[in-house]
DNA sequence: CATGAATGAGTTTTCATTCAT
DNA sequence: GATGAATGAAAACTCATTCAT
């Protein structure tokens, strides 16, 4: 059951999460104090803490949601398509868009991790997401592999290949300039890397599609 | 010129540069103090600064050292080598190992940077160094290119998309843990990626290698 | 004349009341939080409020109460009594358990006042008991003097070092550990000190009941 | 081996120490913020940290701090006197200005203790010093049971006894007003208490010194 | 009356950097 | 040159109290 009251605090839970990400998007996590998040969702410093037990928990939260909204949208808009190519088009646009607004938020819980000043609790929960999301990915793939667009190898060995590639990309962009990058170039980049790879095999391929740009 | 007090100087250098990487790698650039570096290094803290004007040049410089080691090994092992597939086999293993020893530190400064926190100076230098190691990278695609190994498509992109996919694979690896990730295997992945992807086309190819693991 | 309504509110400041003493007693009144009091008498935080202006105002609440009940228990327990030498054991027993149970609220009253930051209204309602409890004592040890139980010094006088007896033996206890001091030992010591000392004076004194524990 | 630079050290936090003292002494530990001490050591709030691990140190430092001077005290002044009686009363008046002194800092560490928020190792470090002090006084009091002057009872928990009394009447001089209490007059009751009690014996004593004042 | 959401003043602690010796 | 003592800005977090519903 789910009162009124719980319902305020959910919503009201959101607009801070929001607020954070807006925030933590334009500059980074660490450069960004409560006090600013507070100021960001119009709130007073002490009332984010009646929400969030701590400022991780506040990228925790953050990054949990766009992994629940990544998996939402691969399920809706991926899974059960008749067309696996177009499908797998749209997979790897839903990562690259999630890689793009969460990878940051991601790097500051890795290195907290590293450090040990991660919560470990916190990033077992992240993990075990992430790992729902690999699974959703693997299923494409699954179907793929079924279909002879896939080599036939573990599909969640796949899975993880894609990803990092995608990763990859997203982590030149922010060397470069984070704003400007053009997803769609990327995304070129990404689709020839992983359908044909950049080596010639015996002569056998001729790369047409591949012209300057 | 080089004076003995020059030479000197340099060597001290290199000793806080290398007692700050070591530490750096065993937990992370923000969460090692200047007083640990200075002590890793038997320094006081104080002298620190005699041979970097801030914590974050220490930053710049390690990551500068990387680079030129890398770009030094790969004129050395890879340039100019006849085998031109083994030459290339070389630049992967060196560039995955650049990253994995180098990629945190890399991180930091990256956000930094988009903090706005990071002397855009020392950022403007790394870049000039990374471009000069995409060049170089570059130039050995280049002659894979002209050998009909590479798909003819600008050299310099094929770097920085080898590059990209190298570096998804170390994210990968710190996001699991990081001490045990295993390299070897990695490597076969990305030159299983580069050189094939992961998409069949209409029966042409067989993939003999991809085998489970 | 008193009102259904002014019951029911005496009522529920009793509660809370009892609530806020038995968590004061499990750490201290520092350590426990307005919130704290509310869950454990059941109301909401704001309801606090509106039986009491401030948490301080709580703890004098309950010293104030712990007071009166001793003074009643004086009046009821050991004045009028026939044996003075029991009454006087009572009297004692009384004040032991008062100070354990509420010695450690008078010790966070007192740093108050000591800061500055005891509003001095509230602190002066419990010098006025604390008086009255003096004097009820002092009654008592009058009764004895008549009877030459007691040396014959002002009575106040010698109420004030009986208490400073007492409290002397909490202090004790509390900084060994609360919970498992033995009562009656230290009231066999405090009966000791008080009825006798502990100096023998020209060989005229025996103390056959001081023996090892 | 002490060093220059360790007897400077040394010296410094004497200061500080000094200086938290003081302050404390005014108000009280809790209302005295690190700043305050910084500022009354005049010293940069930062240099407190390179001498204390934590504010609640300083507390403890400045309370072995009094315990070592008082055990001093005691071996210097009143171990080895030839007049016992003379001894006792030195005793007396040193234990009475320690806890004038230090006894408020005593309720702080011991509220905390009972709270679970104190460091435990401090405490113990305190509860040890505690120990030796009042061994030193069991000395002293066994040297009095062997020359007649106390009653024959277990030498330390006379010492227990002793301390408890002073205790309970600093405790009351808190109560009142802290600077005004008269020393003279405690010790005089004090004295009176542990002499000879408040109880008459079947007539055997006359109490001639305890006149009204 | 009851409530719990909102508030922000206040405190401890860290650490890069400076500077006198 | 080398040192470590001094510094203070900055930031997370707590909690008594207020107030709209």
């Amino acid at each position: 059951m789910t009162t009124r009251r719980e319902l305020e605090r959910e919503f009201r839970k959101e607009l801070i999460a929001r607020a954070a990400h807006r925030l933590f998007s334009s500059s980074s996590y660490e450069a960004i104090t409560v006090e600013d998040i507070a100021r960001g969702a119009e709130f007073g410093k002490g009332t984010i803490y009646q929400y969030f037990a701590s400022k991780e928990e506040i990228l925790a939260y953050v990054v949990c949601r766009g992994i629940n909204r990544l998996c939402r949208d691969i399920e809706e808009q991926c899974l059960g398509q008749p067309d696996i190519r177009s499908a797998l088009n749209t997979l790897m646009a839903l990562q690259y868009r999630f890689h793009r607004e969460h990878g940051h938020l991601f790097l500051s819980l890795l290195r907290r991790k590293l450090d040990g000043s991660l919560d470990p609790e916190l990033f077992n929960v992240i993990r075990q997401k992430l790992k729902k999301k690999t699974e959703l990915t693997a299923t494409l793939l699954e179907q793929g592999i079924r279909a002879g667009i896939f080599v036939p190898v573990d599909s969640y060995k796949l899975a993880r290949i894609l990803e990092n590639v995608i990763k990859g990309f997203i982590l030149e962009d922010m060397e470069k300039r984070f704003p400007e990058a053009d997803a769609e170039q990327d995304l070129e980049f990404i689709r020839l890397v992983l359908s044909e790879g950049i080596m010639l095999h015996g002569g056998r391929k001729t790369n047409g599609e591949a012209k300057e740009q």
